[in-house]
Order: C-alpha cells, then structure tokens, then sequence
DNA sequence: ATGCCGTGGAAACCACGA
C-alpha cells in the first residue's frame, strides 16, 4: 500500500514499512496554512485528520494541499467547525459526511473515509460549555450518537481509527491542575464516563496505552503564557481498533509546533503503524 | 477560575472556543 518512500516512512531498525497517522485542529485552515504546511514537509505523515478548518466548502485551500503532496476530502462550514482527511495515497474514499443517527446534525464535526484497507473517522466533538446547559445537552447526545456509530463499526471488524479533538480530558493524569477544571465540561464525569464507554468497548486510547503514565497534552490555551507553563490538556486522541493493536509501534506529539509563530492552540497527535 | 488570545465574518464589533 504505502510501498514507495514518498508514503511510508522507514523505520531506523529493520526497514521495516510504518504508517504514520496524525490529528491537529488546526483552529482555522486558512490562517493556519504556513504552520500547517511546514508541519507537513517536516513530518510527512500518510493521513491527516483536521479539525476547526472555519472555511465554508469553496474555501478550502485544496491546491496548497494537492501541491504538499496530499489527497483530501473535506466537510466545510463557514466560521465554525469543518473537518477533513489528507492522504498521501490516492486510495482513499468518502464513506461518512456525518455520525449515523446524526445526519441532521448542522455543524460539520465528522467525516469517514476507507483509506486503502483502514477506515479513518475524524471527528470533532462538541466543547459543551457552558454547563449545565444546552450546549452540554448537545455534546451528550452528539457524544451518544458517535458511541453507537463506533459500536457498529466494530461489529463491522473493519481496522479503524477514530481520530479528532474529543473535547474531553479522559483521566486527571490529563490535565495540568485537576480541581481547576472539575466543573468544566471537558472534564465533568459525563464527558469521561462516555469517553470511558468507547474504551470499554474496546477502542484503544493510542498514546495512553504505549505510555500509561506519562504526562502528556495535546492543547495549551493562548492566554497566561499556558505553553510555557506547560499547563495543558490531552484532548485529542487517536482511539484504535483491537485488530489494530499488533501494528501499534509508537505515538507522540508535536507539541513543538505549539511553540511556532501564528500557531494553533492544539498540538499535532500521531501514531506509527507497522505495515503488517 | 478566568476569554487576559486568536479566528472568522461582518462591519470597525461580535460570536465562539476550552
């Protein structure tokens, strides 16, 4: 599948072939776009889930994408929300514009693709503040509707990853200073219990497994100088199939990227697949 | 704990994010 060098990466021991898959809300792909591209020559993963494009459909920067090396397919919305999967491979196929059960849902927060032999869901899960409230409401049952959808797709036993920004943060491991975010929709026991639910049915929390105690963050508020006071939170997770647990060689963040000029208040997130 | 920052879109401010 990936078997030229322009798609795997090699590994530094055996030559043996890796898939690199990552996540980033990129928080507004347009006025993203230098820090995007970069992060792209620099790392050269095979798929990409986006979040937070904030770019209606036509607004989509496709070519500067194409011209970086990448497939895409996209569901924009203009201002808000909008997700998209880049693959270096030209294998990839629209399977989802939407959660099934949510096809009304008006915000573009999810999109499927089969990419070669793996089905990538990207997702963007609602924030849910202020709570309680209707946006809490909302989160819960756009939450419930993806726990549903992610059921039946492993009933399908097809390899999967769902990968996105959960708006949750799973375990107080998660999050800089715990007692600060107790009311917090990200971190409210709703949000971790449905959160808990996709790992129970046996999705696997990538990073966390490979490194169940490190100190790890995917997203550092722009105010107060959060980066640099390392007071962040792991919201963004890339949640496995079981079948796809074997292949798990590695997972990590860029969180480098955080410290660029004109960046994302998110990190990217990846992980490496072996071939086979 | 918070919208102090940042983005997009409209209109020279506002909605929204986590």
């Amino acid at each position: 599948m990936f078997e030229t060098v322009n798609f795997g990466r090699l590994a530094k021991c055996n030559h043996e072939i890796r898939m690199k898959i990552a996540t980033y809300n990129v928080n507004g792909i347009n006025g993203r776009l230098p820090v995007l591209l970069k992060w792209l020559s620099e790392t050269g993963p095979d798929i990409v889930c986006l979040q937070e494009l904030k770019a209606p459909q036509e607004n989509f920067p496709e070519q500067a994408i194409k011209d970086a090396g990448y497939h895409a397919l996209w569901k924009g919305q203009k201002s808000w929300n909008g997700v998209a999967i880049l693959s270096r491979s030209a294998d990839i196929r629209l399977v989802h514009e939407s959660v099934s059960g949510n096809e009304e849902d008006e915000n573009s927060r999810y999109i499927e693709a089969l990419v070669h032999d793996i089905r990538v869901g990207c997702l963007y899960l609602p924030n849910g503040n202020p709570n309680p409230g209707p946006k809490f409401d909302y989160k819960l049952d756009w939450f419930e509707k993806f726990i549903k959808h992610a059921e039946a797709l492993l009933k399908e036993k097809i390899p999967a990853v769902l990968a996105g920004d959960y708006n949750v943060i799973p375990t107080e491991l998660d999050v800089y200073k715990p007692e600060n975010w107790k009311t917090d929709a990200l971190f409210r026991p709703e949000s971790r219990a449905a959160f808990k639910q996709l790992t129970d049915q046996g999705w696997i929390d990538s990073i966390r497994h490979l490194y169940p105690d490190e100190r790890i963050y995917t997203y550092w508020d722009y105010f107060r100088k959060a980066y640099d006071r390392n007071a962040g939170l792991r919201i963004d997770h890339l949640l496995l199939s079981p079948d796809l647990s074997g292949r798990l060689k590695d997972a990590g963040v860029d969180r480098q990227v955080r410290g660029w000029e004109k960046t994302s208040d998110h990190a990217p997130v990846w992980i490496e697949l072996a071939d086979r």
